[in-house]
RNA sequence: GGGCGUUUAGCUCAGUUGGCUAGAGCAUCUCCCUUACAAGGAGAGGGUCGGGGGUUCGAGUCCCUCAACGCCCA
């Protein structure tokens, strides 16, 4: 406890609670506490190769408002906080950073000096390093942004409990991840298979179903001629991807379309490449689409790939994995002439190759007319830039549902089962789950990740046996199958025939940051700690990624737990800049957090955060940060100003009716600001609490004031005193998860300890041991007066404290006994000297004014 | 094409089972240096609650319908 200052002020205020809470483990984790006892958080981990902005600053703060309510109603609060620096981001700034690239077939140099520390030159060609070489250099870079990032939310005042950190690259995350990819292994949930996979040409890997999107591209309908193996004439058929043509397996149009139902059944030959493909009948052909009938190409979207499923087609592969045309004619590709035009196209882009075969078209006269330009959507890799071909290959899934409507309703049951904040977005979960048309595919053609854990045995003319993987013994996790050697081999077997290879791949960022609760909560690492936070009370997220991260986690909770991963999802919704559009940084209009915090205070900017409803995408607005400043500030000299009145006994009760009623109306703000955070709705409890603060300063500190200083009446004195004080004391616990900071400093002037450990306020307390009840209509009746009086003063242009000689009173019979009781009050705070009331039924209020004359 | 959300004052938004004269902040205007706070305070003006229809004693709130904007999914 220290003393009020002269000055208050909020200059420096984050930096000296900072330091508090730091040494007193204000935030630490009770772990001793039982799971009913416990309120846990399963934090959304930032990706560290990026910065913070305000997005981080607005959501990660409303979490920390619940966090901060619960720890004051007693729960021991698990919150924890992670950096997710695992992933394609950060594997690019460390290529830049050092001036290397990663080679899983280079091995491991120990001690290994990168050429560069920052900024190699443009002509730099990168040093290959093995992989666990480069996760080195990436745990280097990372360590340094990580810094940056705890010191940014230490100053944003989360209440987090840094010990519990964690990082989605350690040891201890990919061996949980590659433990649970095993027992999903194990347990028939991950699977490998070759099959046709959505595949970014320039990342060179394949992607999942939850990281595509469409982008509206132009293109154009070609028209193509293809001849009827009868001779009888042609069949024409759209296609906005001619380059396909070598590709084609067979024309499809809808089994009701009465145009081509004579065809079924028969064959046509392509143009150009004169190749026989059947003309077969599948409900996905759109009668209205173009002429009807459509190429079906190995592969040139996602519907080829149902055809050439469920029709049984064959394969004729074109599009390598640079997305270039193969250099040899596909297989089945026989014809002379068409072996001498495709030969035409091979190695050039899909691009180049649509170019040329629409002119070898046109000059070979199977190109009906010009092309004909449309915007359509294509599919797109969220973080590329070219669109996505289709590829055959290799490729770990993990089962979701997509391909399983038991499993599928099994996971749309357990989203039914969570509590969503707000509810609708229930809706973005089941409609994702609902249109899964493949299981997840979790490998990626990349290194700086988790690897599969996994190898494979080479036979005696050394090729793979993918369907059996040798798998690690748990206990040597993790492991990295391109340096580790499985049990009962020697590194020298690696490659050989008869021997083992590693798998080459590493697993989708998701399928680790799906696992943040059993990292976080130490999943067989501890699993006394995983009992008390398993499973979770909250994930808190942005409503973008529900169909990846949240889904996810919901998919490997299901299998390893059978349970739901927490009982809360609580979706913080976008930060737009002032004209309503989302920030960005082009447009220059970025604000970095840092700068906000100097210039308004960390308590302002969550302020403006708090003051958002949960969900809601809200404008970026300095002005409400302004005016969480003078709420700040408010809180600091009302609260010295009431302590300036001197101690009063908290536990006596007070007396004069204006008092108990003002208690009674603070008590029914408590309830509804409990009952408001119980459902995560921190904007409600700010809204409830700063309305009535401005109401106690404005009008009935005013009031009472003079009351509480005077020494003609103790007993009116000490009520005002004592009901001052315990209003004060529920307020700034009110405010203490809202505005850490200055709550903390006012707290600190005259209670002993934090007021982050003090408990909740509850109403019960405030109107202890008084005996009248709510009486809102005495204060409503008091209030309108004084307001009647200050009005009076603002029109005849005087001052406030302008002495009113008589003030003639009209009144309700009900009023005028409130007026009455709470006259002296009234008439100190307007410095009345004399009064009169009439009593008059029906009446309003109604008070004429006589000023005293205004002193020269 | 399916789903979800939003539409209330110039701006940003509250308005919780239907119920006082529809509220707040910002902005605007007026006034006041008042011993907690001038980085403050006291006041004022400003809205046919997106359009139309319905239920009801009573609708911003419930139902139907239309529109605009935004998002998710296909």
């Amino acid at each position: 406890m220290s003393t009020v200052p002269e000055k208050p002020t909020l200059d420096n205020i984050e930096t000296k609670w900072m330091d508090t809470w730091r040494t007193q483990g204000t935030y630490d984790f009770n772990r001793s506490a039982t799971r009913d006892a416990v309120f846990s958080v399963d934090t959304p981990p930032p990706t560290v190769s990026g910065s913070l902005h305000m997005g981080h600053v607005f959501s990660y703060t409303h979490t920390d408002t619940v966090a901060r309510f619960w720890r004051m109603r007693g729960k021991s609060v698990f919150y924890p906080m992670g950096w997710d620096d695992n992933g394609l981001p950060t594997e690019r700034r460390v290529q830049n950073y050092f001036g290397v690239s990663c080679d899983p077939s280079v091995p491991y140099v120990p001690n290994l000096q990168p050429p560069f520390r920052g900024d190699p030159p443009k002509n730099h060609t990168p040093v290959p390093v093995s992989r666990p070489n480069f996760i080195e250099l990436c745990e280097e870079l990372t360590a340094q942004d990580e810094q940056v990032f705890e010191d940014l939310f230490r100053r944003l005042g989360l209440s987090v409990d840094w010990s519990l950190l964690y990082t989605t690259i350690e040891d201890r995350s990919r061996r949980t991840s590659q433990r649970a990819f095993l027992r999903n292994l194990a347990r028939g949930e991950a699977y490998t298979q070759e099959a046709p996979t959505l595949w970014d040409v320039d990342f060179r890997t394949a992607v999942a179903q939850a990281e595509l999107e469409d982008r509206e591209r132009s293109g154009a309908y070609h028209t193509i001629a293809f001849h009827k193996s009868d001779g009888s004439g042609d069949v024409l058929i759209d296609t906005t991807r001619p380059e396909l043509l070598p590709a084609c397996v067979a024309v499809i149009a809808h089994p009701d379309d009465e145009r081509y139902k004579p065809l079924f059944g028969t064959t046509v030959r392509t143009p150009l490449f004169n190749v026989e493909v059947p003309v077969l009948a599948h409900p996905l052909a759109q009668i209205d689409k173009g002429t009807g009938i459509a190429m079906c190409c190995t592969f040139g979207d996602l519907t080829d790939v149902i055809w050439w499923r469920e029709l049984q087609l064959n394969m004729r592969a074109i599009i390598s994995r640079d997305g270039r045309l193969i250099a040899e004619a596909p297989h089945g590709l026989t014809d002379e002439t068409g072996i001498s035009h495709y030969n035409a196209l091979a190695g050039k882009s899909a691009k180049q190759a649509q170019t040329a075969i629409a002119d070898m078209l046109a000059s070979s006269g199977e190109m009906v007319g010009e092309p004909r330009p449309i915007t359509h959507p294509v599919k797109f890799y969220e973080k590329g830039d070219r669109p996505l071909e289709i590829v055959t290959s290799r490729q770990w899934y993990i089962r979701n549902g997509g391909r399983d409507a038991e499993l599928r309703d099994a996971l749309l049951a357990r989203g039914a089962g969570l509590t969503w904040h707000p509810d609708h977005m229930r809706h973005r979960y089941s409609n994702w789950v609902e249109g899964l048309n493949g299981d997840w595919l979790v490998s990626r053609q990349r290194w700086f990740g988790v690897p599969i854990p996994v190898w494979y045995q080479l036979n005696e003319h050394g090729e793979v046996l993918h369907e059996s993987p040798l798998v690690p013994n748990e206990s040597h996790l993790p492991i990295d199958p391109s340096t580790d050697v499985p049990e009962g081999f020697t590194e020298a077997q690696r490659g050989q025939p008869g021997g083992f290879i590693g798998d080459p791949d590493v697993m989708d960022t998701w399928a680790t940051s799906s696992l943040t609760p059993q990292i976080a909560g130490k999943w067989e690492d501890d699993n006394d700690l995983f009992a008390r936070v398993y499973p979770f009370d909250v994930r808190p997220q942005g409503h973008d990624i529900i169909r990846t991260w949240l889904f996810a986690t919901m998919v490997r909770s299901h299998f390893e737990h059978k349970t739901a991963p927490w009982s809360n999802a609580a979706l913080s919704g976008w930060i737009l800049d002032p004209d309503r559009k989302k920030m960005s940084k082009s447009k220059g209009n970025v604000v970095t957090p840092v700068d906000l915090f100097e210039q308004y205070g960390s308590d302002a900017v969550r302020y403006w955060a708090a003051g958002a409803r949960p969900g809601v995408d809200t404008a970026f607005s300095e002005d409400q940060m302004k005016v969480g400043r003078k709420l700040a500030t408010k809180i600091l000299n009302v609260t010295k100003f009431v302590l300036g009145f001197g101690d009063a006994d908290e536990s006596v009760a007070p007396t004069e009716q204006v008092d108990c009623a003002m208690l009674h109306r603070l008590a029914a703000v408590v309830e509804e600001c409990t009952t408001a955070f119980e459902a995560f709705d921190y904007a409600r409890a700010l809204e409830r609490t700063e309305s009535f603060f401005w109401w106690f300063c404005d009008d009935y500190v005013e009031l009472v004031k003079t009351r509480a200083y005077s020494e003609d009446s103790p007993e009116g004195s000490l009520s005002a005193r004592i009901a001052l004080r315990r209003a004060l004391s529920t307020l700034q616990r009110l405010f203490a998860p809202l505005l850490p900071f200055a709550t903390e400093e006012v707290w600190n002037w005259w209670q002993t300890g934090s007021v982050h450990q003090a408990q909740w306020p509850t109403s019960a307390e405030l109107t202890a041991s008084i005996s009248t009840s709510p009486d809102e209509a005495l204060l409503n009746s008091v209030c309108t007066t004084l307001a009647i009086i200050r009005r009076s003063k603002t029109e005849a242009k005087v001052s406030q404290r302008q002495g009113v000689d008589m003030a003639s009173i009209t009144a309700s019979a009900e009023a005028a006994r409130a007026i009455t009781a709470g006259w002296i009050d009234i008439a100190n705070a307007g410095s009345v000297a004399q009064w009169e009331i009439a009593i008059s039924e029906n009446a309003e209020i109604a008070v004429v004014v006589t000023l005293a004359p205004v002193a020269q």
